[in-house]
DNA sequence: CTAGAACCTCAACTAATGTTGAGGTCAATC
DNA sequence: GATTGACCTCAACATTAGTTGAGGTTCTAG
């Protein structure tokens, strides 16, 4: 039986394969400190496995639309250097699992207020519109405060 | 009792203040075509008042992360030149209500996600690191599958 | 009728998130 | 030991969604 390569870092065109990302945005998350690298000694990259991972977390955390600032600041509190443990995943994991939990609320209410009244035609402006056709509204209005979700 | 002024356009500065958007935004979506203006004699924009929804309209959507071509595609479907009627409105909030469903769901998925695996320190990847602890998808998996929602 | 606020256009700039290409090096295979 | 694919850096470009500023015009209140 072979041995399984477990440990060999991945090289720049492995980790782009797997992870599904582009060398040239690989480049990008190291000039931005999303990533890091060893060197081999004739300067090309070699990847901790775990990079991997960090690459599947930051994928993860633009999909559901968090600027690459914040998922930075969130990869901040792992170690550097090491492998993190599955304490460094889960602390992070925390605070992660709080901001989609606000995203889902956020996204449901909306959808709520559509189907309340955008449904009829009003989209859930100050007044419905078939009670007051004219002006969405009206000309002393606060503004379309139901479409302003609390940031 | 002074009449209300219910029929009379607004100014770009009234429909910026009422909307919360920027007159410059203003005048890019007009540039972009998801909103439009009469002029006045002079040259100064004028807006029919159901513009005002068309804003919140865009604003909303952009909030749950719509590109603007989306936005602007959608719009499409409504009349140029004439308030839309709840009709028109209700076609547009049909489509609309998917797309959030669509999104919910992604969301949903994800966190679920999350709180399977991310929270024990292996991400949900391939096979759990308590039992793998050296190599987080295996010298031959097949990438970070469960993390790649269909689009 | 005039001052000042509000408006106009156009061009240049910003920030985020990358991609593309030029010009050169490294490493694995025949 | 030469070839060839993978890799390197650096600079320029692309796209989205606007903002800013210069220079000029319009509208409204006194």
């Amino acid at each position: 039986m072979p041995p399984v390569e477990t440990h060999r870092p991945l090289t720049i065109g492995e980790l782009s394969e797997r992870s599904g990302v582009s060398a040239s945005a690989l480049h990008f998350y190291e000039r931005n400190a999303l990533i890091e690298a060893e060197r081999t000694a004739g300067n090309q990259r070699r990847y901790r496995r775990d990079t991997l991972r960090r690459v599947a977390f930051i994928k993860t955390s633009q999909r559901v639309g968090l600027p690459l600032k914040d998922i930075r600041e969130a990869l901040d509190s792992l170690p550097d250097g090491r492998t993190p443990t599955k304490r460094d995943w889960a602390r992070l994991s925390l605070r992660w699992r709080k901001e989609l939990d606000d995203r889902i609320a956020a996204l449901q209410h909306l959808r709520n207020d559509l189907d309340g009244c955008i449904g009829c035609g009003c989209l859930s402006l100050k007044s419905c519109t078939l009670q007051n056709p004219s002006d969405e509204l009206g000309a002393s209005g606060a503004g379309a405060q139901r479409w302003t979700l609390p940031e």
